[in-house]
DNA sequence: CTTTACACTGTAACCGGTTACAATTTTAGG
DNA sequence: CCTAAAATTGTAACCGGTTACAGTGTAAAG
């Protein structure tokens, strides 16, 4: 492929002349930018975007640090931020840690070998952050807890829950169970706290025999589910923390016989697009998926950019969406 | 950061021994090996990877080029590129098109500007590549159609067609809907060819009028079934040539009174894993689809090592997964 | 006609590594 | 102890761009 100074030659100019009729053809005269532009055209010259970047110490491409790609949730951020980053001409890498601390210290060194100028973290930390504060790297962690390290961009969990909470309990259900992800995960936290607060609210008694925890698959909702099947006394409402979980209970009690919503209503959270076909279509709180990704790459292009930013958690909107899983008991 | 000069200084030697301490250390004495990383794990040194791959003329990462992120079956196939990738050593950068060929192309620059070494497209194409041959740039495609301009990874999408649809009709089926997808989709074409020799082998007649046609997505299956739903001599069974589209039509039969699978069967393609929480849980085919994210991977690599391939079409095999959608009629 | 300002272009240093080649030191053999 | 070969290390060119600075030419002002 040709360089910058094959084109040079062809052109009868030097190679900054060259360099200026890309970068700042204002500052060459029109007839040379047109001798310039012809030899770039004859010989389809790129420039070398490695040279460029690494002489601009700027990698232009960031790292997103997902816990498993195969989420939908997570690969519909995924795509907000890359349709952000694109527009921004900047490269997404994927970093699937599967969940693994250690792949997730590999990539982190993508960004202190240069090869990336920031991350954005998609899973909620139990324990802080894995970054090194001292790198002072650009992160932002997007559907984070309440208390990130890092700028965050994020829906209010504890609000959304509550909120979905006391739809359930305004329909009349007093004995609503949880099927909560692991009790670590900041989401679980949140959203945990949220439903206190419409139990609460209610003057309903908390009892934690009511929790069941999962680790946010379907399969583990199937698990969860199970222990409130063969409970004497029944909730008649679950509240499960994501959409994935919910499926599963749903496949639990159906197996169980139980009949969702006239036996059991279940609820989901982050309606993923599956939610709209379960049978029955779950009633969920829907975050703004891919919104949250544009938002959260905005945010750490200002964070490179190093750009003052208004706020250190962006908190966007959620919707409580009402489908047939739930009725009144 | 520290660059290799500081290290050297601190290690008293020349930047050429620190660089041969760290990529070919059998060619440095012991001593000045010891004195060297002793100065690396002090300054805490990390090479930079933008001027070691500039310098390369590698870019130690590739694009692929995904229709739609959001689609698991996509992004189970991605998780396998990635962990392949990784353990090469390689970066995996996204390009989600969102079917745009406009976007397509500016993703395939890449390799042009030297952002990336190879691409992997996981679109089948209609008609041909868009990448231009002569770039002579590495690209693999993977569960492309029957004969992809690049090398191909795949799934023998015809015999698993008509694997799935002669089970039908060991069943006892003899009127089989198809919900395709659209008419110029190599996955169309070449299921669609597995569900007629599957009919021909029986003796039974094909009916044009038993194929609707969807996009693949689980709202096209909704519109693709109804279709059958207002049949005057209805299928017995519809094969769905994806699971998304099965979701849909599960949806669709449901909400028109018909059970599955006691008034129509209904089989997907693909295996995802909702396919499984579906009600009723879905018979499918399944691909492997991490296995066809790594082979297609380690092909890439060996056409970006530019070794001979043993072939250009690398068909993995796929698995009939019978559920409890499909029955006798 | 001289001076000055300005527009344009070229020269060369630089980014941070790798590596061919030369220079130096060590080792082995006689 | 001397010499050749081998092992180790240093010097400097190079990858392909960007850009500070200097140099040239032209037009406007005096």
């Amino acid at each position: 492929m040709s360089s910058i100074r094959e084109v040079a030659v062809a052109a009868g100019v030097s190679i900054a002349t060259v360099s200026r009729a890309l970068s700042t053809p204002e500052k060459v005269s029109k007839n040379t930018l047109e001798r310039v532009n012809a030899a770039i055209d004859k010989m389809d010259y790129r420039p070398n975007m490695m040279a460029r970047n690494f002489r601009a110490a700027r990698s232009y491409s960031i790292v997103v640090l997902v816990p498993n790609l195969a989420n939908p949730f997570f690969s519909t951020v995924i795509r907000g931020i890359q349709s952000s980053a694109h527009r921004a001409g900047y490269a997404v890498i994927l970093g699937d840690t599967d969940d693994s601390l250690a792949l997730e210290k590999e990539y982190i060194n993508l960004v202190r070998t240069r090869q990336s100028d920031g991350i954005i973290q998609l899973r909620p930390h139990p324990s802080g952050s894995l970054i090194p504060p001292e790198l002072n790297t650009p992160v932002v962690s997007v559907c984070g807890g309440e208390n990130s390290p890092h700028p965050s961009v994020r829906v209010n969990n504890i609000a959304a829950a509550q909120t979905l909470v006391e739809y359930l309990i305004n329909q009349g259900h007093q004995r609503i169970g949880v099927i909560a992800g692991s009790a670590d995960n900041p989401h679980t936290i949140d959203r945990q706290h949220g439903y206190c607060l419409a139990l609460e609210g209610a003057g309903i008694h908390f009892d934690k025999t009511l929790i069941s925890h999962g680790n946010f698959t379907m399969n583990s909702g199937i698990v969860a589910a199970n222990h409130f099947v063969s409970m004497k006394q029944r909730p008649t409402a679950i509240f499960c923390m994501n959409d994935e979980m919910a499926i599963g209970a749903l496949q639990s009690f159906r197996r169980a016989g139980l009949n969702t919503p006239k036996d059991i209503s279940i609820a989901g959270f982050d309606n993923i697009e599956f939610s709209k076909y379960a049978e029955p279509p779950l009633t969920t709180i829907a975050q703004p998926a891919e919104d949250l990704g544009k938002t959260a790459f905005n945010v750490l292009l200002q964070l490179i950019q190093e750009q003052d930013l208004s706020s250190n958690d962006f908190v966007l909107p959620y919707e409580l969406i009402i489908r047939e899983s739930t009725k009144a008991p």
